[in-house]
DNA sequence: CCATATCATCTTCCATGGAAGCTGCAATGG
DNA sequence: CCATTGCAGCTTCCATGGAAGATGATATGG
């Protein structure tokens, strides 16, 4: 009775992610992890075999993942894992930089009710980094400090570029956490950010949210070229 | 041999556009026209029938509009044709804002003979702006100097993340284009952008970037809610 | 008269097969 | 020996049909 009128208005409950979605992050997943060496090229139909279900839903994945730069569908040819360059990495990053930090002004300029609301979740995540125990909570925390800052700064459209752009450069990540970079210098930078949210000072959060992501990028490309890296 | 050998690496000739293709075009166009009104529902099979195609390439093409924001696919229900609200115009805004405003700033950290090649580029749109007869002429040049201000930035990722957000504006561009906001004068101001770029000044060209694109949102939006339009 | 159940009809989702394009190799001709 | 051509085997592209979900009108029971 109650479950028929909810059956009814059920709005989309989407229960079972699709065979289409299931493939997509399964194949998404496969990427990152690198099970798939960058550069090489796939037929639908082994993939079809390996996520056990027909072609179409891997053809419409792989059209997803496309859009969002992670593979090329080379047409009549296969697909195509992308392979990532250090230029790609910056091009990434920069595109970071200009996102985030305009999301750390917007969130300086709302009321300050609100903003100082933001500042203690973020102060959090900043706080549970600097406790952390290993590398991976604390890249955890990192993430979520990131995550958050682009979701609060009420412009959804900043969160799914970001969104789009980490995926694209989550493979590099995984690749990264192995070169252990100095990750408790951003513990400060965080918190320079935080202030400048509390200030309400939106050109300072603007220029600290910059600088941080500017100092990370300058730290890891480099890095990542130094190690003669062609592509991920 | 030469001939032979350019066969060979031929990436992919794509003399004719596949469906796929042909159908995200005409979608696209169609919606982007207004033709189908905004909110409205439709059937891939009616698709199907009006663009001459199977469902299948509407599907794929549906998918792509989809990733760019300009349909929803309701799992088994149909094709939903996007409505903007003047508040989504203004997150348009702000990402433009955001990456126009750094594309900007980082062309006026190119080394002088680039960015003064680029000025000269910019400049000339701005003179055709200026010169145009009709308001027709004047909105393209308009459009070139932004094409080519971020094209130009060496950033691929800006390019196409502008391209996307466009073509989610682009319908209220067409609108736009009815109310005849004040468009000369953008051209001082695109000038300003120039000088800075031409001066080498990143922190000035960001500002001017930026402050042109704020100036035309806020003429923009509250002219689109006090029309009441609720959505385009 | 209202609430609930049933059902006809719509839709997408996904599997599959034929058509056509691309590639690399072997055969052919100089 | 080298350049070209033909071909076999791969790939995607696209059409199509069955399955299952979503919806709204209608029938049914209180």
């Amino acid at each position: 009775m109650a479950s028929a009128a909810r059956r009814r208005t059920m709005p989309a409950g989407e229960i079972r992610p699709s065979l289409v979605e299931q493939a997509y992050a399964a194949f998404k997943e496969a990427i990152v992890r690198s099970e798939f060496p960058p550069g090489i090229q796939l037929s639908a139909q082994e993939l079809a075999l390996r996520f056990g279900t027909s072609r179409t839903p891997i053809h419409e994945a792989s059209l997803r993942l496309q859009e969002e730069g992670l593979v090329r569908i080379l047409p009549k040819r296969g697909i195509l894992v992308c392979a990532l360059s250090p230029e790609d990495i910056r091009e990434i990053y920069d595109v970071i930089i200009a996102i985030e930090g305009d999301a750390a002004a917007r969130i300086a300029r709302l009321p300050e009710p609100e903003r100082l609301a933001i500042a203690e979740r973020l102060d959090a995540e900043t706080a549970r980094m600097e406790v952390a125990a290993d590398f991976e909570a604390r890249s955890l925390a990192d993430m979520a400090f990131h995550t958050l800052l682009v979701e609060a700064c009420g412009n959804s459209r900043f969160a799914s570029i970001l969104k789009t752009v980490n995926s694209q450069a989550a493979r590099a990540q995984v690749f990264m956490v192995q070169l252990r970079p100095n990750i408790e210098r951003s513990v400060p930078e965080h918190r320079a950010i935080i202030a400048a949210i509390c200030a309400g000072d939106p050109e300072t959060a603007l220029a600290a949210a910059r600088a941080h992501r500017a100092r990370v990028r300058d730290e890891i490309v480099p890095l990542l070229a130094r190690f003669g890296l062609r592509h991920f």
